[in-house]
DNA sequence: CTCTTTTACGCGGGCCGTAAGCATT
DNA sequence: AATGCTTACGGCCCGCGTAAAAGAG
């Protein structure tokens, strides 16, 4: 068995089990996979893709499991290079984000900003996508660190880390009559068309949560995924935008008012997460520290030891996070 | 980097940093070792072993790290190949126990007859030694299972799972005063001298919990790893023994009684454990369930997904489980 | 007819084993 | 002097790439 043969069958099925494009994408020859992968099934006695004919079809169930046994074999063997560089070249590496557009917009520019001056010789990467891509990204070892607001408890083997609360702030242009009323209701912005994230994305379930408990029916008459995209149709006088504060700039949108609505939804809370087990490089203890001060490497360190989410929030409770 | 360079590594440290035992052992030369060793020191650009002059001295603080995780890889290459195995020949295996001694002789027998008959293909194999060498062993990856009442949870990364709660029992020749007293007391034993487990065997430690609650001091005067021996010492005449009710036999044991002592002392229980994220092949959970009725297999398996041992002994509060 | 996998074949690299050289104890 | 690591060299296996054939849709 050999590390390569690992390699293949994992692209492979990464690839919808078609070997041609693997090949392509891992710059060598299709043959050459196709061998290995025979190979590896000779020596293992089992079939790892079933086939008609001479095309893989589907993976069989003996295959899915050696599959994800080699996906954590190839996952260590990176720990084993990080270990490595770690050694040999501290301030050199990658770094890879997945993030939503909230975060990427509104709360990392300047922490990435300070990051890349502290660390000129690490490039950056940022994915984003939505919260569940987010995730999956780097639960699969795609990304280094998966920042959102929600989803991230969805995989296990995920450590989720809170960084910061925030709150919700209505936008709404300012001649809008909402803007004259001194401190909302549930029930007055239920008389409005609303304009808000799409499910799924940047603490909507609370949006939704907190109409529930009023008893109130929101007519959420357009979503986007993004806040750029909300103000724009708040200024078309679509409906009334209900977005992160941190969305707000008073000096960008000088054009929209945003009305404080922390009491009227439950704060949500940022999270940082990423792979349990891998081997994080200084520079990634580093970024966490930026983005979160209260995430020291040694509590981040204590979390990891960890082994239940229900335990590292028990680990976070005593302190208290910046609300942004 | 290949796994065989990984092997190579993991079994240099184990051979004491003597790369011409490691060789013998692997059935390789020397010289392939020590290249194979020096490639992947600069593929990783880090030395892995210290030196001086020619002569491997320690293991680097990277190397540590480095070959920490290649132990882990290579456990989960045996996982792959265990998953092919199950598909293949489902009967047909190893099987390596770890346990001590009073497990082996009075616990283990019939449940081994029985799987024996059960699945003639498995080769099994008994190791013997102290609790914490045990637990070592199975954390190590050596045996496939520890079966012990001390020392397991010494090691995170094991799964421990109760099996069977036992007492103890006095033993004495029979024309020993003792034998006339009708229901035992602790100040009763410690007027005579004491044979039984040494330090950290078999639930030696309820024992010495029992005197200092009592406020007694036992004169304990002889120990041993094993009841023979410790009745051995008891038809001599030298003490009192205390052990495991199952250690006496009535049929062989005729110049000797038993005087319960239940009462007395806690009950103890036995646990099996494995390495947490081994693969369990179907007759190794068939094993585990000939030895403890009540851990089957879906059982087991539900365990093997909880993260720490209070979460499992939280699985398991609510089950009754057999006394011997 | 096209896309994809399989088979065939030749090259090159690298792993391994033997033998000799050299450092450490 | 003995033990143990390194260097040197040669054989052999094997992984890879190219090219052609065969099968699936």
């Amino acid at each position: 068995m050999k590390l390569q043969q690992l390699r293949y069958i994992v692209e492979v099925l990464n690839h919808n089990l078609n070997v041609s494009s693997t090949a392509e994408s891992l710059f060598t020859s299709q043959p050459g996979i196709s061998k290995q992968v025979r190979m590896l099934e000779d020596e293992l006695g089992v079939q790892i893709f079933g086939r008609t004919g001479k095309h893989l079809t589907h993976v069989t169930p003996a295959g899915q499991e050696v599959i994800n046994i080699a996906q954590q074999v190839l996952e260590q063997v990176q720990a084993i290079k990080a270990v490595a560089a770690e050694h040999t070249q501290p301030d050199c590496g990658k770094l890879n984000i997945a993030t939503t557009h909230t975060q990427a917009r509104y709360a990392l520019p300047r922490v990435i900003k300070r990051f890349i001056e502290q660390y000129p010789k690490v490039s950056l990467h940022m994915h984003q996508g939505s919260p569940s891509q987010i995730s999956e990204a780097a639960a699969k070892g795609k990304a280094d660190f998966a920042i959102a607001t929600e989803a991230l408890h969805l995989y296990q083997d995920l450590i989720m880390l809170p960084c910061y609360h925030w709150n919700r702030s209505i936008i709404v242009p300012k001649d809008h009559p909402l803007a004259q009323i001194d401190k909302l209701s549930i029930h007055d912005i239920a008389q409005h068309p609303i304009v808000t994230y799409v499910h799924g994305f940047t603490g909507r379930s609370e949006l939704d949560k907190a109409f529930n408990t009023a008893g109130e029916e929101p007519q959420i008459v357009f979503t986007a995924t993004d806040a750029d995209v909300i103000k724009t149709y708040v200024r078309m006088g679509i409906g009334i935008g209900v977005v992160a504060t941190m969305a707000y700039d008073a000096e960008e949108d000088t054009d929209l008012i945003a009305l404080p609505a922390a009491h009227l939804f439950d704060p949500s809370t940022t999270k940082i997460g990423f792979r349990r087990g891998s081997f994080l490089r200084t520079y990634m203890f580093d970024f966490i520290e930026n983005f979160a001060p209260h995430l020291t490497k040694s509590r981040v360190e204590e979390a990891m030891q960890l082994r239940s989410h229900e335990e590292i929030e028990k680990l976070f409770s005593d302190i208290e996070l910046p609300t942004l």
